[in-house]
RNA sequence: GCCCUCAUCGUCUAGAGGCCUAGGACGCCGCCCUUUCAAGGCGGAGAUCAGGGGUUCGAAUCCCCUUGAGGGCGCCA
């Protein structure tokens, strides 16, 4: 590759990181690692409306959850780091420097103001639309004279900035993605540079501050396809060198349409709340849209930063895989040691309300006795609610199929008894015992063992039962069976 | 309406003219392991490569058309 990679992500602080963008902050960050490159985070706020600071945070938080650290932009406590800065685009605006090209592209006349009003320009779309036209901007103010200008301006009206489209030509790129793409010139529009508030417009801000951070390699959404002709004349305007571009095939939702809130969660925000982990989501959403010729599908820690490929990109859109995305979770989870995965449950379990001191073992052996249950961490407080309190929530089914068993009486009845004269309770003899008690009431394993697990989890299923026993504690066990026997319906 | 893009199992994908009677993964089904549920192991179903034309000795792979899907046509980004 040649030298001085340099990407940015530069996300408009507009709500929460989408899952979307996330998978391009990714990508950037994966091609940026992978050829040694510099990865910039800039922040799109020309948005007066929607932009917030509080969003910016958001973004930040994200990226720091998945680990998706950049090496120049804007930074959480405010300052700007980096030799290309400032990084904000609203306070690149206050330093001048959009209005600056923009003058200069006025000066030499390949832009011009534009005197129209919203509501003229919505008329012409509606009009256009009902005589079949394109509803583009067919260059009204172009050719202004003075004195038209002044009228205008006598009339209070505030001009926007217009770039000045060619009329002819092709305007093509070879995309590192797509192979060559190409548009025709005249199907192309005299985009809005600058608002009327003085605030630049994406198209122009974008180029302006790709060229002046020297980045090499655009690499962003597919939906920027039909930018991207608008954006290559306005750097050949300016006489500047045009990047590299690549762009990423969109995320579906189920239903095929573009993923959004209508799917479920979207944003990086409501991933971690639910339990995945950040290895997890940068791993799946790295395979959506991009995968290596074996199809391998669980990266170790560093791999994907080695492997990662815009060759292998995918052109086609990728439908966004929730059931799949929990199985990798599940993978990932089960990866941890115990004191890792033991301080990741923890804080579900506290928001739960869990009695965290009920439990006379130390939590993180409860928790890990589920280790390979979980496939996302809220799933933790359901499997290991009966640790914590006194009385385990019956389930019904349970008690119904288990306890209904004519058997099961004399089992409960016996085994609080085998259990309360046991002198060690630990796994081993408790099972021993267990075993024991069954062979010599000529049950079988399962006759004993099932009414046993309902009685002291209140559930069909769960850990592995002798060590639950255990970790129950012999008063707690002898309780909870005892308090079951009432339960049997057969009473013999 | 116009422009652009895309098209391999339900889903993510491998495949860059013969290795493909199309491979892997998720999901699904079955078996094994097993006190349960999982996890794990093994096996299975599942794609005439959207359809139709070409090119070629030979096409999932190249070309054309059709169809379908997605994106864009904002003083949003």
């Amino acid at each position: 590759m040649e030298k001085n990679i340099r990407v940015r992500f530069a996300p408009s602080p507009t709500g929460h990181l989408h899952i979307g963008g996330a998978r391009t902050a990714l990508f950037n960050y994966l091609f940026a690692k992978k050829y040694s490159g510099t990865f910039v985070l800039r922040i799109e706020d020309t948005d007066e409306l929607r932009s917030s600071q509080e969003s910016v945070k958001w973004i930040f938080d994200s990226m720091a959850w998945l680990g998706l650290n950049w090496d120049e932009g804007a930074m959480p406590d405010g300052t700007q780091k980096g030799n290309f800065g400032p990084y904000v685009q609203s306070v690149r605006e206050s330093q001048g420097i959009y209005k600056q090209y923009a003058d200069k592209l006025v000066k030499e006349g390949k832009a011009y103001y534009c005197y129209c009003t919203a509501q003229e320009l919505d008329e012409m779309r509606k009009k256009a639309a009902l005589e079949k036209r394109p509803p583009k901007y067919e260059g009204r103010c172009r050719n202004l004279t003075a004195e038209e200008k002044e009228k205008f301006e006598k009339e209070g009206r505030k001009p926007v900035i217009r770039f000045r489209m060619p009329d002819d030509g092709t305007t093509s790129w070879n995309d590192l993605i797509h192979k060559e793409l190409s548009f025709e010139n005249k199907l192309l529009y005299d985009f809005i540079m600058v608002k009327a508030s003085g605030y630049p417009t994406y198209n122009f801000a974008c180029v302006i501050d790709d060229y002046l951070m020297k980045i090499s390699h655009v690499i962003r959404g597919d939906d920027h396809i039909s930018n991207t002709p608008l954006q290559i004349n306005l750097y050949k305007a300016l006489g500047w060198e045009i990047p590299q571009f690549a762009h990423l095939s969109m995320i579906l939702g189920p239903d095929g349409s573009r993923l959004s809130k209508r799917h479920g969660a979207t944003s990086v925000q409501e991933y971690k709340k639910e339990g995945f982990l950040p290895e997890t989501i940068k791993n799946y959403l790295a395979l959506l849209g991009w995968s290596t010729q074996d199809s391998q599908q669980i990266f170790e820690k560093g791999e994907l930063e080695e492997k990662f490929s815009l060759e292998g990109c995918q052109k086609n859109p990728a439908t966004f895989d929730p059931v799949k995305l929990k199985w990798m979770n599940g993978e990932y989870l089960r990866k941890l040691d115990k004191k890792t995965l033991s301080d990741l449950v923890l804080p579900y379990l506290k928001e739960a309300g869990f009695d965290l001191s009920y439990p006379k073992v130390p939590l993180e052996e409860l928790i890990y006795l589920e280790y390979e249950k979980y496939k996302v961490l809220s799933e933790a407080p359901s499997l290991l609610s009966f640790f914590f309190k006194e009385n385990p929530d019956m389930d019904a089914e349970a008690v119904q199929s288990v306890f209904s068993k004519p058997s099961a009486y004399k089992v409960l009845s016996g085994i609080a008894e085998v259990y309360s004269s046991l002198p060690n309770f630990e796994e081993k003899s408790i099972e021993e015992a267990t075993r024991k008690f069954a062979k010599d009431n000529s049950l079988k394993n399962g006759e004993v063992f099932h009414p046993v697990r309902v009685a002291v989890s209140g559930k069909a299923q769960g850990p592995t039962l002798f060590k639950m026993i255990e970790y129950l504690g012999k008063d707690c066990a002898v309780n909870r069976i005892k308090a079951a026997v009432s339960l049997c319906s057969v009473n013999k």
